[in-house]
RNA sequence: GGCGCUAUCGUCUAACGGUUAGGACGGAGCCCUCUCAAGGCUUAAAUACGGGUUCGAUUCCCGUUAGCGCUACCA
C-alpha cells in the first residue's frame, strides 16, 4: 500500500518548491491508488508561526489537489520521545551533556566534527546519574565507529547511494529542551504512519543516511526514497523570499490569476518529463503518466526576471489551460478578478463576454483590462486620434462613423447581420473594410486592440454601441 | 575545509553506444486576418573542458572546472 506524505514546517509561506514536492507526492499517491498525507512538521516551536501555517494551507487548498490524512507533529511528541528513548536504551544513542554554547564553539573551530569523545564514551551509570540530577543533555545517535561501514540506500531518482559512517557525525535525536530534532520526529512519524515512500527535496539526500541509521536503530524497515532536484533562481541560487521576492510564494501565482491546474502542470515540468513531447497536460493525464523514472537529477531554473516575475512557460501554459475552460468555468474563475477591478456584471453578461476574451488573456488578472469596455458604463477617456483609420484623416473617420451610425441603427445585431451591413457600408462609402471597422472599434471599445468587431457589437447591444459612436462623433467635431 | 549530488539550445527538457542531437517556451520571419489574439509554417540557438574505453560516445570510466546541497540542540 503506497502511503506518501508532504511534511512542511510552518516557518515561512508556501514556497513553490514545496508546492512541487507536494504535487509529486500527490501524483504518485494518485497514480498508485495510495494515500496522501499532510503532516505539519512543527517541532521547532521557536520558529513556527501561525501566519505561515495559514499560508501553507491557503496555498495547498488553491492547488485543488487535496489530501487524505492530516497530522501535526507537535501532537505526537510522546511517540518521538518513546522511539528516541528506545534507541538510547539499546545503547545505539547516548546523552551528551555539553552545553549548547560550547557546541557552537567546536562548529566554528573545525569543519569535521564527529562526536565529543568524553560524552560518547561516558559510562551508563554516570550518564544516568547526571540525567537524574537534572543536568540538561541532548541525545545523540552513536554512529558506528569500530569498523568502516557504508550506509546504503537506493534512491528512486538518484540511484544507489552510499556514505561511509566515518563521514557521518553523531547527530542529535533529542534536544536539551526535550523536543525531538527534525531527523528524529520525521523518522518516528514515518514509521508510525507507515509511510511507504519518502518523496522530498534533494536537500535531504545526504540527511537520508542519518535516517537510514534511525530506521535501523528503531527496528523498522526504511521506506523507499525519491529525492527531487531543487528549484533554483536564474542566478542558480536557491529560491528565497528575501532575495527573490514574492515570485517564490504560491499565493503570488494565485493572486495573479494562474489556474491551479496550469500551475501544477508548470511545476511538474520543472524536473520531470513524461518523455513524449507533451507539455500541456490535464491533472488526469499527469496522474496517468507520472513516475519517478521521469524525474531529472539536475536542479531546474525557474525563469523569472525582475521586470517579469513569471516564467514565460508558466504564463503560456496558463493561457493554454485558459483556452480549454468552458464558458461557465471561466466565468466563475474570472468573476473575483472583475470584482477586484470594481466590476460587478450580471453573470449572463460575463458568459457572453468570456468567449471573446478567452484566447486574449494569459492570466485571469488580465481579464478586467481586456474586457473593461464591456462592463463599464462610461468608456475610459481615449485620444480622438485613435479613431482615425489607416491612410485616413479625421474627416474620413467622421464620415465612417456617421455612416456606421445609420447602418447600425437598423442592422440586425447578429454576427451575420452586422458583418453584411458593415461590409456593405464600407463598400458604399468607398473605404476598405479595415478603414471602416477601426473607427467603430475605437468608438465602442475605446482602443484599437480589442476582440473582433461583430461579436463585440453584438454583446454590447445596439443602444450602447450607438451611444458610444455618437460620443466619438462628438469627440471628432 | 570534509562529504554528497549535478552538468544537452537563453530556459524547461528528449535522445537508456550508432539521430542531419528531437520537442516546448521565449526570439526572428512569413501566412491567415476587421485590430489584437489564437492558429499554421520557416528560422537562429546546445552536448562545460581534458583524458580514456570502444569500430563508434551526449550516453560508460577517470580527472578538471563550475553550480548546488549537507556538514545545528533548523527543517
Amino acid at each position: 500500500m503506497v502511503r506518501v506524505r508532504f511534511a512542511p514546517s510552518p516557518t515561512g509561506f508556501l514556497h513553490i518548491g514545496s508546492a512541487r514536492t507536494f504535487i509529486f507526492n500527490w501524483l504518485y499517491a494518485r497514480h498508485q491508488g495510495g494515500t496522501m498525507i499532510l503532516r505539519i512538521d512543527d517541532t521547532d516551536v521557536g520558529r513556527n508561526t501561525e501566519q505561515s501555517e495559514t499560508s501553507i494551507f491557503e496555498g495547498l487548498k488553491w492547488l485543488e489537489l487535496g489530501w487524505d490524512e492530516e497530522y501535526r507533529q507537535s501532537e505526537r511528541l510522546d511517540l518521538h520521545r518513546r522511539v528516541a528513548e528506545g534507541i538510547l536504551a539499546k545503547g545505539l544513542a547516548y546523552r551528551d551533556f555539553t552545553a549548547a554554547a560550547a557546541e557552537e564553539e567546536r562548529t566554528r573551530e573545525s569543519g569535521a566534527w564527529l562526536f565529543n569523545a568524553d560524552m560518547r564514551e561516558m559510562s551508563r551509570d554516570e550518564s544516568d546519574r547526571r540525567a537524574a540530577a537534572g543536568e540538561p543533555f541532548v541525545i545523540r545517535y552513536r554512529v558506528p565507529r569500530d569498523s568502516v561501514r557504508e550506509i546504503r540506500f537506493r534512491d528512486a531518482v538518484y540511484g544507489e547511494q552510499s556514505k561511509a559512517t566515518a563521514d557521518i557525525e553523531d547527530f542529535a535525536l533529542m534536544r536539551s529542551n526535550g523536543l525531538p530534532t527534525y531527523h528524529m520526529a520525521s523518522c518516528a512519524d514515518d514509521i508510525d504512519l507507515r509511510i511507504s515512500h519518502v518523496v522530498r527535496g534533494q536537500d535531504h539526500l545526504t540527511n537520508t543516511f542519518k535516517h537510514v541509521l534511525i530506521f535501523e536503530a528503531a527496528g523498522a524497515a526504511a521506506p523507499e526514497f525519491a529525492h527531487l532536484p531543487l528549484l533554483v533562481a536564474p542566478d542558480g541560487a536557491k529560491l528565497s523570499k528575501r532575495k527573490h521576492g514574492p515570485v517564490v510564494s504560491v499565493t503570488t501565482y494565485r493572486d495573479a490569476g494562474f489556474l491551479p491546474h496550469a500551475f501544477v502542470n508548470f511545476l511538474c515540468l520543472l524536473g520531470w518529463s513524461p518523455k513524449d513531447d507533451r507539455e500541456k497536460m490535464t491533472r488526469e493525464e499527469l496522474v496517468e503518466v507520472f513516475s519517478f523514472e521521469g524525474i531529472n537529477r539536475a536542479n531546474a531554473v525557474v525563469n523569472f526576471r525582475e521586470d517579469d516575475p513569471f516564467d514565460p512557460k508558466a504564463v503560456w501554459l496558463n493561457a493554454q489551460h485558459l483556452m480549454t475552460l468552458s464558458a461557465e468555468e471561466l466565468a466563475d474563475r474570472l468573476t473575483p478578478f472583475l470584482a477586484a477591478a470594481g466590476f460587478a456584471p450580471a453573470r449572463s453578461k460575463v458568459l457572453q463576454v468570456v468567449p471573446l476574451i478567452q484566447e486574449r488573456m494569459k492570466l485571469l488578472r488580465d481579464g478586467p483590462a481586456v474586457a473593461d469596455f464591456f462592463f463599464a458604463t462610461e468608456l475610459a477617456p481615449y485620444d480622438s486620434a485613435e479613431l482615425i483609420p489607416q491612410k485616413g484623416d479625421a474627416a474620413l473617420a467622421l464620415k465612417v462613423l456617421r455612416r456606421a451610425r445609420e447602418v447600425l441603427a437598423g442592422a440586425e445585431f447578429t454576427h451575420e447581420g452586422l458583418e453584411t451591413a458593415l461590409r456593405a457600408a464600407a463598400q458604399e462609402t468607398g473605404v476598405k473594410a479595415g478603414q471602416m471597422f477601426q473607427p467603430i472599434r475605437v468608438a465602442v471599445c475605446g482602443r484599437k486592440v480589442a476582440p473582433p468587431l461583430f461579436e463585440t457589437l453584438q454583446v454590447l447591444g445596439r443602444d450602447v454601441s450607438l451611444k458610444r459612436i455618437d460620443q466619438a462623433i462628438e469627440k471628432l467635431q
